[in-house]
RNA sequence: CGCGGGGUAGAGCAGCUGGUAGCUCGUCGGGCUCAUAACCCGAAGGUCGCUGGUUCAAAUCCAGCCCCCGCAACCA
């Protein structure tokens, strides 16, 4: 029986580089919500996809020598790979190549022309011609393109508009009746206070690159991602199909779950455009913060990129999700680390749950021969145990309702804690001791078993694969009544006579490789988790990929010595340096300016990448690279043993 | 005055519709021996960034200041 439909989306991913763990991080976060609602009973729906239009794409094709579907296909190929390794149990993926969806997007952008809520207007904006690309007067500050540093002109360019403004007013009144339509309330202050600045039109199309949805009446005009791509979660329902059941079923969304980064397009533009186009706004938009690295953003110059498909194979699905999902608090940012992530399942993975249900179904065999006996002497303990399971039951269906998964995820551990506990409570090793305590020793054993049921129910939207090894061990598997969320709403369902089989550890304990300190563990103890050695490019420790010696001896690297440095104005990072490689004098641009002081730079003796391809950086010419060291300390710069002389312009190798 | 987030025990966080400061991990001590050196109990540890104000009472409200971090921007 159903509780009616209930559909949810995740952002569509920009395929122009490889998925990241803050992709996989959203997805599972869905997933887990989709998963619950299915277990609830909802006829439950889930998209994913990728937005696969634009000019990064094009370019990065071109940069390949591929034509940009053949690019996007070997990129999504990997989300999906990804998706399929996290378990993510998406019902339809999207893409905004296929057909299905162009369609409805030339659809929506008639509709809104042919009323007046689209017209042609002129673009005016600072190009870079060599880039092709448009800049806001306060991107391209100084006139100077802030990719190329080449100048910039100011150009008109015809262009199609989206009247937003009209719609300003009441967008302001939905979101203001409607408290839950953002979320959480911090984002919808910020949003509100958006609207209440002004709407200005925006441009919705580009003729500057082609790679995109052509204008069906205009057709050197693409349409811009804003009505290409959020489109999708619409035209995943309505496209390509010769009936309008998927949207009659599903449609408005439930929720549309992004990062907070692109709650704006979805609480403002996207709304706008269905009313323009008469459709129903969808009822909620969640913004999940997002998962920082331990030492800033993921970039991959850091080399700190983390690959789910690496960490996944690491630790396996369901520790990764569930660490995914307990870590963030609900809305906010949080630390990724490697070291978080190992401590986590250590903690509550194996100490907590895994070990409860291997000493529970290890006193069964042990005392009971395997054989789980019916309940019968029952004292305070049990009650309050009892009690204490139903309250956990209750508030976790009230925070998976909120989708405060993480707070879920605590609801369900203290209930653990709870169930490891009532073991020392009860004692039942004490118990074994007398024969006239057997059938309460049956029914303390019955309990526990009774709780790790209503837990494995609990968590398996979390952790897709667990569940049915708990299930062997707790010999449940063949006996799928009893592993439902309707039969966990009552104590007892647990059939007295099933037999249990222990089986490997759930989470075997990951061991830190620790200095092992022979004399003062106290010292040590303490400290290990706190620096973490073996971060980010440990996971990419797998893949390592050897380059030949002609592969080395492409770089041309040189020693050089600083004949002049002054810092660039108006740039933190940046310091303009003059150097002689022999007779030859090169100007470098390096972003080294928060660690040296332009003068200490002078006369020193470094190395540098002589063969680099120049490129502007704030709009000066850097002829080179120089080679420095950095760590989440600092930054050092590689230098020449003082103790020699070797002429600037020597090769090094 | 670009936009935004934040400063609470060693670490990571909650509390912020005002009234004895909590959680997880870690540390120390104890208990237990069913269990994955796991589990259970207890303890230590905080001027709640600073300064003023409102109040009988402020981590919580107001004002000002300091610092950190994202975005943006210049990381080749």
């Amino acid at each position: 029986m159903s509780k009616g439909s209930f559909y949810i989306t995740t952002p569509i991913y920009y395929p122009s580089a490889n998925a990241h763990i803050g992709h996989a991080y959203t997805t599972v976060a869905a997933d887990a919500i989709v998963r619950y609602k299915r277990m609830v009973g909802y006829d439950a729906r889930f998209l994913t996809g990728t937005d696969e239009h634009g000019q990064k794409i094009q370019r990065a094709a071109r940069a390949e020598g591929v034509q940009p579907k053949e690019y996007v296909d070997k990129i999504v190929a990997g989300f999906q790979h990804l998706w399929k390794t996290l378990e993510v149990s998406y019902d339809d993926f999207i893409r905004t190549t296929e057909e299905r969806h162009k369609k409805v997007v030339q659809d929506i952008f008639v509709k809104l022309y042919e009323q007046g809520d689209i017209y042609k207007s002129e673009y005016e904006g600072w190009y870079c011609t060599p880039c092709e690309a448009f800049w806001t007067e306060r991107q391209a500050e100084g006139k100077l393109c802030p990719d190329c540093g080449r100048p910039v002109e100011l150009v008109k360019e015809e262009s199609y508009f989206f009247r937003m403004s009209k719609y300003a007013d009441r967008l302001l009144k939905h979101i203001e009746d409607r408290p839950e339509f953002i979320q959480p309330v911090a984002r919808r202050n910020e949003m509100v206070n958006f609207i209440k600045q002004g709407l200005e039109d925006l441009c919705v199309t580009r003729t500057t690159f082609d790679w995109g949805i052509p204008v069906p009446f205009d057709p050197k005009h693409v349409i811009y991602v804003w009505v290409d791509a959020l489109t999708n979660y619409y035209s995943a329902l309505a496209g390509g199909r010769s009936d309008d059941s998927l949207v009659k079923k599903y449609w408005p969304a439930d929720v549309h779950l992004v990062g907070k980064d692109i709650v704006r397009f979805h609480t403002i533009i996207w709304p706008i455009i269905l009313m323009a186009a008469g459709i129903e706004l969808p009822k909620k938009v969640v913004g999940h913060g997002w998962l920082l690295l331990d030492g800033g953003k993921m970039s991959k110059s850091k080399g700190n990129v983390i690959d789910p498909v690496a960490l996944v194979e690491k630790y396996g699905v369901d520790a990764i999700r569930y660490y995914l999902l307990r870590e963030l608090p609900f809305g906010a940012d949080g630390y990724y680390s490697e070291d978080a992530l190992i401590q986590r399942t250590n903690s509550d993975l194996a100490n907590d749950l895994g070990n409860l249900v291997s000493r529970s179904v290890a006193m069964v065999e042990k005392y009971f021969a395997g054989e789980v006996r019916q309940p019968a002497d029952y004292d305070e303990l049990d009650w309050d145990l009892i009690k204490i399971a139903g309250q956990t039951v209750e508030d976790y269906e009230l925070l998976m309702e909120k989708f405060e998964l993480s707070n879920a995820l605590a609801a369900v551990w203290r209930f653990v804690s709870r169930a490891n506990k009532y073991i020392d409570e009860t004692a039942p090793w004490i118990l074994a001791k007398d024969e006239s305590n057997t059938a309460r020793l049956g029914t303390v054993m019955y309990n526990l078993m009774e709780a790790v049921r209503l837990i494995t129910v609990m968590i398996s939207p979390f952790m897709p694969k667990l569940p049915e090894r708990i299930w062997e061990q707790t010999g449940l598997a063949i006996n799928e009544a009893v592993t439902t969320w309707e039969s966990i709403q009552n104590w007892g369902g647990y059939p007295a006579g099933t037999r249990v089989q222990r089986g490997a550890a759930l989470f075997p304990r990951i061991e830190l490789e620790t200095k092992r300190a022979k004399g003062d563990d106290k010292v040590d103890t303490g400290q290990k988790i706190e620096k973490p050695e073996a971060k980010g490019p440990e996971s990419a420790k797998e893949d390592k990929q050897y380059i030949t010696i002609d592969d080395f001896a492409k770089i041309d690297l040189r020693l050089a010595e600083i004949v002049k440095a002054e810092k660039v104005e108006k740039a933190d990072k940046l310091v303009k340096l003059e150097v002689a490689l022999g007779a030859e004098r090169r100007t470098v641009v390096a972003g080294i300016a928060l660690h040296y002081a332009a003068e200490e730079l002078v006369g020193k003796k470094i190395v540098i990448v002589a063969n680099l391809q120049p490129t502007k950086l704030r709009g000066i010419l850097s002829e080179g690279m120089i080679l420095a060291a950095s760590d989440s300390e600092g930054l050092a710069i590689l230098t020449i043993d003082p103790g020699k002389h070797i002429s600037s312009g020597s090769k090094v190798k």
